[in-house]
RNA sequence: GCCGAAGUGGCGGAAUUGGCAGACGCGCGCGACUCAAAAUCGCGUGUGGCAACACCACGUGCCGGUUCGAGUCCGGCCUUCGGCACCA
């Protein structure tokens, strides 16, 4: 019979079904294992390529996972809220409750036709009330911990999404959606306190096994960095002081201005009455500036001198203060001291408006004699007074002492991190449960009155005003205070659809109890998750915001653990033609086609096979006829024993290739090194094939379940040809591995003379340096290069090689 | 500019702790089958020296080092990709 990929895999998916393949009994499983993959956003397009070949990857090591008898959990869901869901109804002009439906259920049959065994019966979809009614839930939690606070923030918006954005969401001054420059706005906005747990975020990184790349990532968009925040007297106002944080006290003495930020609040009251004017109109100038500008490095460092002088509390002597642009509002206090000499933005700025740029800070090599750019290594201090001498290190400790004694400031830390923006005045997303009372002020909706629903209304367009389309809905708007039952009015904004997705896996085991958002037996006995798989595109987004909201509801009692995945591996990014697959570009690859041609098995296998899984690459199908080939050479070799009768006698060697052979891939799997998994089995074939007419039941089961991980179908079907009546997918164990078959008696080593390889002997694996020797002495191969020479030293590396040395190496030659 | 990852045949990529570079596959060439083609099967395929074999030399981005021995370790560069970017 031929091999038929579609017939096979219809009738196996049906099966499946049935039989509940995927599915877990959450409370009675034995040995849980939660395998979770990244849940996609359900587009308009359906699932891509890249899916396929991320879902595979982690589905594949769920199905090795179960095969080694554990009880595999995982579940699949849809993050349908958003921006991205919501702009896309905007411009087909369908309601994105409609077009989200419809793409969920073209999602779920190609997840089910790219054969992945998921729990669907614990699906979530962030767009139920049935599930944002929690993440509700979870917003409260955070307000009644003090984690959620409303505030007044310049914050980022998007002129075209009409929305603002978190800074994680503004990807070099644009927006990560739609790509319009952000501008900055003034608005009240809820803000999560992220940063309460900056520390901790940080500290944890060292101990997890997740990608290193994420754990960088993280550590940089954490920012920690340890200083003195210091202060300055304002002369001539005897109630004001400039406050600054400076990672470098040892260069105090080279302060010789101070830079305010255009947001500070002084930059106005202590200007000089001649100055006011032009500082006005330059802060003024400087916060309609554009993101973007503001934030380009090459730009020439503007900037307007207030008049008004700051008492250097080092030395004593007054220094201007400026205002400038370059300094950013929002990190540490909005303002710096400029130390020109040894920090390189201050040494422009000076340069461009003749300020005086002193050193305090010897380099090692000597001061260089006409500098043109600031020092900022460490060094030796000079021109500091009694701190002269000390090396960088000292004097700044030196500094901080002193600074705390004499009341002029105190270490502190500060981040990079800011607070976690999450209102978002849109419509596509759950309200958040707050309700603004005349009388009471800011009141949190009672849990038993969740969900606030979202409504329906027609129309769904931003406003644009800084308020969310529910705004204009009354029926929404007007409701009682949940307090004192006056008349009061609902909170329009929604939340970032990065909140659906910081707690979903929380969400999966517990997804088809209504009453509760977790139940805590499961969580106990399922979390955290095992083994986590997604997108190095969410290393700080997802991924910081996810571990969050873990250790705020481990603090709040509600869960047991305060990071939530044991391991994180990220895949790599499947492109095409060089670039990043998308819709514009006309470079996506639908894998229907590739479905339909070749079946998901040839598909999923030929993905694994094409390169590293945690590497990603570019997209081609030059190579799937190849894994297709293979497909029905297993096929055939399996079918071909049946129909010819199977052999009874294994050869020792064939043995030995088998354990080998199962070792190996296993190694692969477990280390999701699917594509060596892929050549292994290649291998395997060639090589039952070549003895075809013998080959015996074990051999052909052992390839069969080897195989499944990467193509389910086909070897289900085999395996019941092979006269199983149990699922493959669900009943069959991992092949045990005889060790003793794992080492040889004999074998091949090279020997090399001087080096280089110039024969092959076959000696046995314990025998010994000069057993090896006398071999390879006989050989003429090695004879003739030794050219009449003895061997003046022997290196034996049993197994490996052995290495006769003639010649003198050139150190030896060099001793002489 | 800073951080991270990676540079191996015509191509995708293999290679425990430093120990036979190029597994496996694609492509290509030759052959078998066929009226022919496709499919399939067999053999070959790093580069150079040769028409070919034997054999020899060279060969993992570049330069240098450590070592009996380096794709792998160390130092210095170059290139590509990804992330961050005036964070004091």
């Amino acid at each position: 019979m031929r091999y038929n990929p579609m017939a096979i895999e219809a009738k196996w998916r049906e099966r499946w079904e049935q039989a509940g393949v995927g599915e877990v009994d959450l409370d009675a499983a034995p040995r849980p294992f939660y395998n979770l993959v990244m849940f996609p956003y359900p587009s308009a397009e359906g699932l891509h390529i890249g899916n396929v070949f991320a879902y595979t990857g982690g589905d594949a090591y769920g199905r090795y996972m179960a095969l080694q008898g554990f009880d595999v959990f995982e579940p699949m869901g849809f993050d349908a809220f958003g921006i991205h869901s919501e702009n896309f109804a905007l411009k087909m002009n369908v309601h994105p409750a409609r077009l989200i439906a419809q793409n969920v259920t073209h999602f779920r049959e190609q997840l089910h036709r790219m054969e992945g065994r998921f729990a669907w019966s614990h699906a979530v979809d962030t767009t139920s009330p049935a599930y944002y009614r929690w993440t509700q839930w979870v917003f409260l939690q955070l307000y009644h911990r003090g984690l959620a606070e409303k505030r007044m923030a310049p914050v980022n918006w998007c002129p075209s999404c009409l929305t603002v954005l978190a800074n994680e969401q503004v990807i070099q001054g644009a927006c990560e959606r739609c790509h319009t420059l952000v501008v900055t706005r003034h608005l009240e906005q809820w803000f999560l306190k992220i940063t309460d747990y900056a520390d901790r975020l940080l500290d944890h990184l060292d101990d997890m096994d997740w990608s290193p790349a994420i754990k960088t990532a993280q550590r940089n968009w954490i920012g920690r960095s340890e200083g003195l925040e210091l202060s300055f007297p304002v002369v001539g106002h005897p109630d004001a002081a400039v406050a600054f944080f400076t990672t470098r006290p040892d260069t105090v003495h080279g302060a010789s201005f101070v830079v305010l930020a255009p947001e500070h609040p002084l930059a106005l009251s202590i200007a000089t009455a001649a100055a006011r004017p032009a500082v006005a109109a330059y802060v003024e100038a400087a916060l309609a500036r554009r993101d973007q500008e503001r934030a380009d490095v090459t730009r020439a460092k503007t900037g307007v001198d207030t008049g008004a002088r700051a008492l250097n509390v080092a030395t004593g002597r007054e220094i201007p203060i400026w205002v400038a642009d370059y300094v950013l509002g929002s990190y540490g206090t909005g303002a710096i001291m400029a130390v020109p000499a040894h920090d390189q933005r201050d040494f422009e700025f000076a340069t461009a408006h003749g300020l005086p740029i002193p050193w305090v800070v010897e380099p090692p090599g000597g001061m260089p004699a006409s500098p043109t750019a600031a020092y900022s290594g460490p060094g030796t201090v000079a021109h500091s007074g009694e701190l002269d001498g000390l090396s960088s290190s000292e004097a700044r400790e030196r500094v901080m002492d002193w600074a705390e004694r004499e009341g002029h400031g105190q270490r502190r830390v500060t981040y990079r991190l800011r607070d976690w923006l999450i209102s978002r005045q849109r419509y596509w997303g759950p309200p958040i449960p707050m309700v603004l009372c005349p009388t009471c002020g800011t009141v949190p909706v009672p849990e038993s009155e969740l969900p606030v629903m979202l409504p329906e209304v027609d129309n769904f367009r931003p406003l644009g005003t800084g308020e969310s389309p529910l705004a204009a809905v009354p029926e929404f708007v007007d409701t009682t205070c949940p307090r004192c039952g006056g008349p009061a009015r609902r909170e329009t904004d929604v939340s970032d659809n990065f909140l659906d997705s910081a707690w979903y896996y929380l969400r999966y085991p517990s997804a088809e109890q209504a009453d509760r958002a977790l139940d805590p037996e499961r969580i106990a006995k399922w979390l955290p998750v095992h083994m986590y798989i997604g997108g190095h595109e969410h290393a700080v987004l997802h991924l910081l915001y996810t571990r969050f909201i873990s250790m705020a509801l481990h603090d709040m009692g509600f869960l047991p653990f305060d990071e939530p995945f044991r391991v994180f591996r990220a895949h790599g990014t499947m492109i095409h033609e060089g670039a990043k697959m998308s819709k514009s570009r006309g470079n996506v690859i639908n894998p229907d086609e590739l479905f339909d041609r070749y079946g998901a098995d040839t598909v999923r296998t030929y993905l694994m096979f094409m390169g590293p899984y945690q590497e990603g690459g570019d997209f081609s199908d030059q190579g799937i006829q190849g894994v297709y080939r293979f497909m029905h050479r297993v096929w055939d070799l399996v079918d071909g024993a049946l129909t010819r009768g199977l052999g009874d006698k294994t050869p020792e060697a064939a043995e030995r290739e088998r354990h080998r052979t199962i070792a190996k891939v296993g190694r692969d799997y477990a280390a999701l090194h699917h594509n060596t998994a892929v050549s292994t089995l290649m291998a395997y074939v060639n090589a039952l094939t070549a003895r075809r007419s013998e080959v015996a039941r074990a051999e052909l089961e052992t390839l069969v379940i080897l195989l499944s991980p990467l193509a389910p179908a086909i070897t289900e079907e085999l395996w019941e040809r092979l006269g199983h009546t149990e699922l493959l997918s669900q009943q069959a164990c991992w092949p045990a591995v005889d060790p003793t078959y794992l080492v040889d008696d004999e074998v091949e080593i090279a020997v090399q003379v001087d080096g280089r390889v110039r024969d092959r002997i076959v000696v046995a694996i314990d025998g010994t340096q000069e057993e090896a020797l006398a071999q390879a002495m006989g050989s003429e191969r090695v004879q003739s290069a030794l050219g009449g020479r003895q061997p003046a030293r022997v290196v034996y590396v049993p197994g490996r090689a052995l290495n006769l040395v003639a010649a003198r190496s050139p150190r030896q030659a060099a001793n002489e």
